[in-house]
DNA sequence: TGTACATCAGTGAACGCGCGTTCACTGATGTAC
DNA sequence: TGTACATCAGTGAACGCGCGTTCACTGATGTAC
């Protein structure tokens, strides 16, 4: 997308406001509801900093999208290690609980999401950008999960990735009603009937 | 929202025609690339036009999501109706199939509900609009559930209501993945596994 | 049914601002010796 | 370690356009008689 990478610490470190800017912002008021002005300005430069740096919105969207996706594997993997740490073997249950409890699935989280959804839909490079971020979060939710099963003594027959995939449908698909409703009860229930739908006793 | 009632004909013509094209502008472009003076040029109106009509772009909004939703209800009763006039029963793997098929959830659709999505969660206002769009559409889906359910001589214990709810969030949390890799499958394996789960033999 | 009148929906011109984009420049940063 | 120099990141002013918003107006629509 970007065609010189950020050579000299300055730079990285101006592209690291603009990034920072720019996600308070996508949040509060939107992508197409922020200016090219109102990021340089909370980031504390001039707008020639901006042309200097990106090329356009869209390529500022991804920026912030790779940052929140960094950050988000990070939490799902540390979450994953603390299970592992523990003396009990968590049950599926357990694992539902406990990456709902950590997954920074908030509100910034799912406005974002929804900004890169629609510019997805428009733009096959965004959708790229999309199904690879939705990719690695499954990537790093598929050891909870395998580890999850094994401790309850389950096998998922079609396959703990499958499986994976549609639990983080089922809790995208509730996103909203949680969200709106701030109460995870729905999603829960979700998440336990594909659990129990797609898993049979180790044997 | 309005406070004055399209009275006249002329009136309501001119905001069928502002609706129209807002629907059309603000799938291809989103609702906030899109001006106030496009949606006018379009439906061939000069910008008095609009503000004697509509307050603001999120109001248009609310209009075009209004005329959306009352046709997808038509839809999904009509497809309902069918499978009722027919002479076989029809089995839940029927209903979801009909429905997949006949829902008018397409690229368009799913556009425009990102768009109520995100600007559900800065107004309100506009959440209670998302809600009520969604219950609408769970109501009109739970006779066709419910028959459905019976012909295969099957109960949902928590409420045919609550299952439906499920199944649009299944149906829903795979929506990107739908759209994107233009395969049905994961939304009718997640959809299936949510009725295995749900359900549970008459008796 | 026709005429006179009142209402009001949409016109179109005008104002001005916010902002995208460009670009010659300056001063900060890094390098060679 | 210090000095001279080259590079280049970010400045800030300038240009102009698109568009939001307003408002006096006109001509289309509906009503009373």
């Amino acid at each position: 997308m970007d065609s010189t990478p950020p050579a000299t610490r300055r730079r990285s470190q101006t592209r690291a406001r603009l990034v920072e800017a720019a996600e308070e912002l996508f949040v509060a008021r939107g992508m197409h509801g922020t200016s090219i002005e109102q990021v340089c300005e909370r980031a504390g430069f001039t707008r020639g900093a901006f042309y200097s740096n990106f090329a356009s919105l869209d390529e500022l969207l991804v920026a912030v999208h790779d940052r929140r996706a960094t950050l988000a594997i990070e939490t799902v993997r540390d979450a994953v290690g603390t299970m592992t740490a523990g003396d009990r073997t968590p049950s599926p249950a357990d694992v539902i609980a406990v990456v709902l409890e950590r997954l920074p699935v908030d509100r910034a989280w799912h406005v974002l999401s929804a900004e890169l959804s629609l510019a997805a839909l428009r733009d096959p490079a965004l959708a790229d950008v999309q199904r690879a971020e939705r990719a690695a979060l499954v990537d790093a939710l598929v050891p909870a999960v395998t580890q999850a099963l094994e401790a309850a003594g389950l096998t998922a027959p079609d396959g703990v990735d499958v499986l994976t995939r549609d639990l983080v449908a089922a809790y995208l698909g509730t996103a909203d009603d949680r969200l709106l409703h701030h109460d995870d009860a729905p999603t829960v229930r979700l998440m336990t009937r594909v659990v129990a739908a797609s898993t049979r006793p180790r044997g």
